[in-house]
DNA sequence: TTAACATGGTGTAATTGATACACAATTGTA
DNA sequence: TACAATTGTGTATCAATTACACCATGTTAA
């Protein structure tokens, strides 16, 4: 918990080396034994949580800010990040629970005014990432989405959409370079796929289907250790996987 | 063009009423026989032309204030409006050759800032919009896709990226409802679409398709006084049409 | 008046892609 | 050593896409 003289140092700082009315919010989404994790940081003031997020410094490109942001939380360098929507509403950043809210002047508060939120979404490899809390933050970790805590401001809303926005891309976008370790199994894959959309699918339909793309090598050893068949590894094609980024999967007119 | 006290005035009031760092601009598209345009404004001071755009009031949504901005510039009140990127480099809003620039002080010249701005595209049917000039331009019109003029800082990039989204949307929203009159033919959808993907189409093969798509009533009347044939009007289902929108097109996974 | 022409309406065969299955092979364990 | 669970591979069926052909209709110009 910061003391009222580091948050009116803070806030002094801020005001002086950010863009005032905008913020920038992550959705971070990992995936682990099977299961779709976001990166989430829990409020030391409240019962809250909420995503990774920050500022964009006065001469920075919104996209370094971005970059900086997730670098902060979780050591990693070069981030898959995508701008997927603004958040605009005029009381979206009202802290309404918010201890540290009253404890400076309004006119001094910068977070007291109203923030335009950038939002982002990153995929990583889970095993890269090292959470790390920020300074308003007692805990920063992975949570599984089916079982999310509860959310500070609008944060509900830009997860959800983010969410909405990764399934929509999962039709015309390969996905899974920088979710997945550099080797994985079929039936690996599969399940990152099954997790994104919350639905089983054919396991002989999705092999052909994804092998079709055309963005997977596969590799000459199998994953031994596992209680059954040993299943073949693949890695992905970077060269047909990039293009495929640029020119959609399936054609549609 | 104004006068250094009448910008003065402008700039004062701006900075009073709207939220800094932040502007919206917005590619309105039309379509009008047989040609996509988008709507443009010739600033009064120089040979290049912009996009509609302007800012957020302190308390408004931003959704609102894009509509609001379009209302002024075309008479529309509900238009179909959809968010597509931010363009927030550091150096996007320097006004390099603008005259005004050096009116005043920078400390007093709001356009002298940096913004982050939200780019919106919209699509309207053309026979509903009375182009008109804001305080900067001397003209606001419609120009057609293949014969733009130079744009103005970043217009060019922002354009760019909203066609390019438009054509990426085609594969799995439905299109048209906006930008074609109440009435309209097949082959007049079908021009829209060859427009738009600035690519021919079979006539057959698109007409199966779009109709399998369900959001057409096919209407008792033909179009009568063309040179040939007289084809059957169609109108969109508008309650199937909606229900696309929202659940895309064709399913990937 | 009528043939030429440009365009629109409709249909069909061939190919490709999606779906729903079945069966054999491999691995660790009981 | 048989069993259960899982993986690799194949195939039959149905749906969608593509590439065409043919007839109908209205205008125009001989």
């Amino acid at each position: 918990m910061l003391t009222k003289q580091e948050l009116e140092k803070y806030w002094a700082e801020a005001s002086k080396i950010y863009l005032n009315h905008i913020s920038i919010d992550c959705v971070v989404f990992g995936f682990h034994e099977g299961q779709m994790k976001v990166l989430m940081l829990k409020s030391n003031n409240e019962e809250a949580w909420y995503l990774p997020g920050g500022f964009v410094l006065n001469e920075e490109p919104i996209e370094t800010a971005a970059n900086r942001i997730l670098k902060e939380r979780t050591g990693i360098d070069e981030i898959f990040l995508r701008q997927f929507h603004v958040f605009g509403d005029p009381d979206r950043s009202k802290f309404h629970n918010d201890i540290y809210r009253d404890m400076l002047p309004k006119e001094q508060n910068f977070f007291n005014q109203r923030f335009i939120s950038i939002g982002y979404y990153a995929l990583v490899d889970f095993v890269n990432v090292t959470p790390t809390p920020d300074a308003f933050s007692e805990m920063c970790t992975w949570r599984d989405l089916d079982d999310l805590p509860q959310f500070q401001l609008d944060h509900e809303l830009i997860f959800r959409t983010a969410l909405d926005t990764l399934r929509l891309q999962l039709n015309y976008q390969p996905i899974g370079y920088n979710l997945m370790p550099k080797e994985f199994t079929m039936p690996e894959l599969q399940k990152l796929y099954e997790t994104i959309l919350d639905k089983k699918l054919d396991r002989r339909n999705f092999q052909r289907r994804i092998l079709a793309f055309g963005i997977l090598n596969k590799l000459e050893q199998t994953r031994k250790g596992g209680a059954h068949k040993a299943p073949y590894l693949y890695e992905f094609n970077l060269e047909n996987y990039r293009a495929a980024l640029k020119e959609g999967l399936q054609g549609g007119w």
